[in-house]
DNA sequence: GACTTTTAAATGTCTGACAAATGAAAATTG
DNA sequence: CAATTTTCATTTGTCAGACATTTAAAAGTC
């Protein structure tokens, strides 16, 4: 393990990647203890500042921990789907945000995502999903919740909707893809004409689930998607003639 | 900005979480620069190692760039579809391989997806996105590719189907999904038949996709699907086997 | 044997120093 | 005056050494 001194990058940016690397290609399994920071230093013939930065690196991805006292150390983490799901929401949405993504991208791309998971759904769903649904859609139903609360109920109807086709990877995938348009929704103030509307939905999407009926469940989908469009348009152009 | 000194957790962390929340919060914009180290040192009355090491944690993630040199310093990073595809192919490789995740699982997901896809792909794909998935039919036809290579090209050749649904945010959702099994499908050892049934089914899949057959290309990719599961199958109980 | 104390090892934090890069400003030169 | 060079202040990158804090094993005590 040795490091290029000449290089013009970061000696703490290198370290990490040839840690990260080794964790990576599995040469470092799960759990494994790295060496003391002393330790390191002496390896790569750093000082341990130069060390703990590297090491900081990877704790900000989730692929080490660390532990103080004796026996303590730093340990190869188990990447559980929750820091995953949390780094994925983080990514995403900074990356809506920075890169000025149109809303009808964003949506698009989603409702693409979830009819892909629909029809896994309907197949595979339980009754604990629909109760889950139900229960959203009952909360949605109480006028005095705040558009925050509304948008947050609607992001934990959709999740179970994900989580009904029962795989793990696509649950990771698709709510860290949910959540991180969850700052664009919140640019639509729902009034309570399309609050009805949008729960009118949620309960046809969860006959449709129950009824194991994989056309309706797409159809009002599509339906949803259209309506979100048309929800998110109505407050730009509110918002442009404010502007003249 | 104020932090406490007697929370159990890292301080570098806390302070990493104030900065990142400023800038998930849009209070930093993209290319703003923060105070240096020595200043960010007095404002959260700490000393400059602490702050290097926070700063280190969201270089990690791609939420900041350094420069050194009078006026230089740290500032707010505009994060690229290409920096989120890095970090979502790093997570979900990481995810898969730490996970147990069986290879059913993960496959299943990605097709779920990629059929997704397929439908926007048939109305949106131009010439240039088929001419890519010939040019790696072609390159996958020679017998003198190694395994490692045959797998890139198919990389290569899914990213174009997904790129042909003209939507960047799926591009980039689905890329990292593709990406992140390629570990897993390099276990697969792919003889001459594999790879010639394969091929064929790539060059369906382009037909349809050169047809606009929307129904012929989620046929194909089911086809494909299933076939893939299959040969995973038969390398795991040749496996077994070996170790019996 | 159960409990307490000690101790060694490790991370977390601080201080102070110097190196290296870099762009602005000042000085120099034609 | 214009172009070039030099100087210089600022900022990050790296290092060395120190001390605080945490932690679990080891030793000691009853």
């Amino acid at each position: 393990m040795k490091i290029d001194h000449d290089n013009p990058a970061d000696l703490s940016a290198q370290i990490a990647e040839a840690i990260r690397d080794s964790i990576i290609s599995g040469a470092m399994i799960v759990d494994e203890r790295l060496p003391s920071e002393s330790d390191l230093a002496e390896q790569f013939d750093v000082s341990r500042s130069t060390i703990r930065e590297a090491l900081k690196r990877l704790a900000a991805q989730s692929l080490i921990r660390t532990q103080r006292g004796a026996f303590g150390g730093a340990f190869v983490n188990r990447l559980s789907y929750d820091d995953a799901r949390e780094q994925l929401i983080t990514t995403s949405t900074l990356l809506l945000s920075m890169n000025e993504v149109s809303f009808d991208t964003a949506c698009e791309a989603r409702f693409a995502l979830e009819r892909a998971c629909a029809s896994m759904a309907v197949e595979r769903r339980l009754d604990a999903h629909l109760d889950i649904m139900e229960r959203e859609i009952a909360r949605q139903s109480d006028a005095d919740l705040s558009d925050e609360a509304f948008c947050a109920s609607d992001v934990t109807f959709h999740r179970a909707l994900v989580d009904a086709a029962c795989n793990p990877v696509l649950s990771y995938q698709l709510s860290g893809s949910i959540e991180a348009m969850q700052p664009l929704m919140n640019m639509i103030t729902f009034t309570a004409r399309s609050r009805a509307q949008i729960i009118e939905i949620h309960s046809e999407l969860t006959e449709a689930l129950r009824a194991r009926d994989t056309q309706a469940a797409k159809n009002t989908l599509n339906r949803l998607e259209s309506y979100t469009k048309q929800l998110a348009h109505a407050v730009m152009s509110a918002k442009s003639k404010k502007r003249h």
